[in-house]
Order: C-alpha cells, then structure tokens, then sequence
DNA sequence: GCGACAG
DNA sequence: ATCTTGTCGC
C-alpha cells in the first residue's frame, strides 16, 4: 500500500496516527498573527442519520460595534457525503475535508480561525484546529465544549477564570469559565498563536453565551437551527 | 487488562 | 455529532 499523504483522506487509523506525528513537528506555538481584521468560526454537523456531513464557516468583522456585536461578513456552507466515522483522536480525518471545502468558498480571508474542536490538546498533539491551521497556513485556536485528554483542577467560578490543561507533564491548553456557573471550554492553540493570546481572543469574542461568537454561530449555522444564510442583496 | 475517549 | 418535549429559570 502507498505512503499516506497529505492529500489523501481516507487513511486506514494506523497511516492516520503516523501522519499526525510527522505534522505535529510543523506546529507553531508562538505568536505569528497579522493584524487581525476578520475573525473566521468553522463547524462541522451531520444530518440524515450521520450519511451527510455539513461544514459551516463564518466570517465576523475585527473590532465589531461595541453595541451590536462583532458583524457577520460572510457565512457559508458546504454539504458532502460522510467519508468516515468518529473516531476519538482522529476527528480531523473526519471533518477537516469538508472544513476546507466550506472555507475555500469564502471571500475573505481571515487573519484567525475559531474551530470547535482541540487544538494541541491532542494525544499527539495534533487536533483538528492544529490540522486545519497547518492546512491552511494560519493562525487558528481550538475551543473544545468537552475534553479529550489531560487533567486539571475545578475552575474558579467567575468568568474568565481559567486553570491549565496538563498532559503528559505539559501545558497543552486551557479550561476557561466562559459563564458564570456553565460548564467550561476547553482552549488550545492550534497553529502560529501561543496559548495566551489564545485565550485573549477567546475572551474578547465572547458575548453573554458560553461559546466565543465565531464558533458559536459557525456551531448554529452546521446544526442547521438558526437563520439560514440571507441571500446576497 | 481496564477505562477514557473532541465531534 | 444526532435522536427529541417539556420544563426550570432569568
């Protein structure tokens, strides 16, 4: 059988984990941002029992109306038969395709994606918004609604309170009190951002919900609850 | 060997 | 993730 590639897919799960342990060496984990002007959330859901997958970017103006709230720029989605199925550590494999898909149909192109999902906090530290950011060559962070590895205390309950995610003797991300009394989100770099400025962004994108803007309305928009998409004027 | 396990 | 109604609370 053929070396796995970065263009291919649909990899068995052993060609899938050594992939991620050649390009977990690539990550970045300092801060090499551009100014940031526009601010992208990318989400994944399914529909038909699973058979469909459905990718959601969004796309919000830096800074927004102090009022209003970041403005939504441009919002997409992209539909495709499912090609695999969850697997706890290759979730990337899974969803990052037709991320792309949805994320090459925007206008804009962001200087800071948002994924729902790990970013290095990842058995091999490799999550799918480390993957995503490598792809697409740009600072992203993952914000992750529960865990996949690592330990940590319980975390203060104001918000903005966070307490470190440790893994293997390193600091692989963050568990950040969002709200009040609601669960906590796990924050992890994922490509050309450190931790900290990570954790800047996410703060500054949140409203009142648990989840920063740019995920929370990508996570509406692939659910297929909220509005859909206005058509262009 | 026995659990845990992003979405 | 998704399947699903009402219900508790600000």
């Amino acid at each position: 059988m053929p070396d796995a590639n970065l263009h291919d897919w649909n990899l068995t799960p052993e060609q899938a984990i050594a992939l991620q342990r050649r390009m977990a060496g690539s990550i970045e984990r300092e801060d090499r941002l551009a100014p940031v002007r526009h601010i992208a959330g990318i989400d994944i859901g399914f529909e038909q029992g699973g058979e469909v997958t459905r990718a959601a970017a969004v796309v919000l103006a830096w800074p927004g109306d102090p009022l209003i709230g970041l403005d939504i720029v441009e919002q997409v989605v992209h539909r495709e038969p499912t090609r695999m199925p969850y697997i706890p550590g290759l979730l990337s494999f899974r969803e990052i395709p037709a991320a792309l898909a949805a994320f090459g149909m925007l206008t804009t192109r962001p200087e800071l994606v948002m994924v729902d999902g790990q970013g290095i906090a990842h058995p091999r530290r490799l999550g799918v918004a480390s993957h995503l950011g490598l792809w697409l060559d740009l600072p992203t962070i993952g914000v992750a609604k529960s865990r996949l590895c690592g330990v940590h205390d319980e975390v203060p309950e104001p918000r903005g309170e966070w307490t470190p995610l440790r893994h293997r003797g390193e600091t692989i991300g963050a568990v950040l009190r969002t709200r009040a009394g609601v669960k906590p989100v796990y924050v992890s770099l994922g490509h050309r951002i450190s931790l900290a400025t990570s954790l800047d962004w996410v703060v500054r994108c949140l409203g009142r919900t648990k989840l920063p803007e740019p995920t929370r309305l990508a996570d509406r928009l692939a659910s297929r609850r909220g509005p859909m998409p206005r058509p262009a004027d």
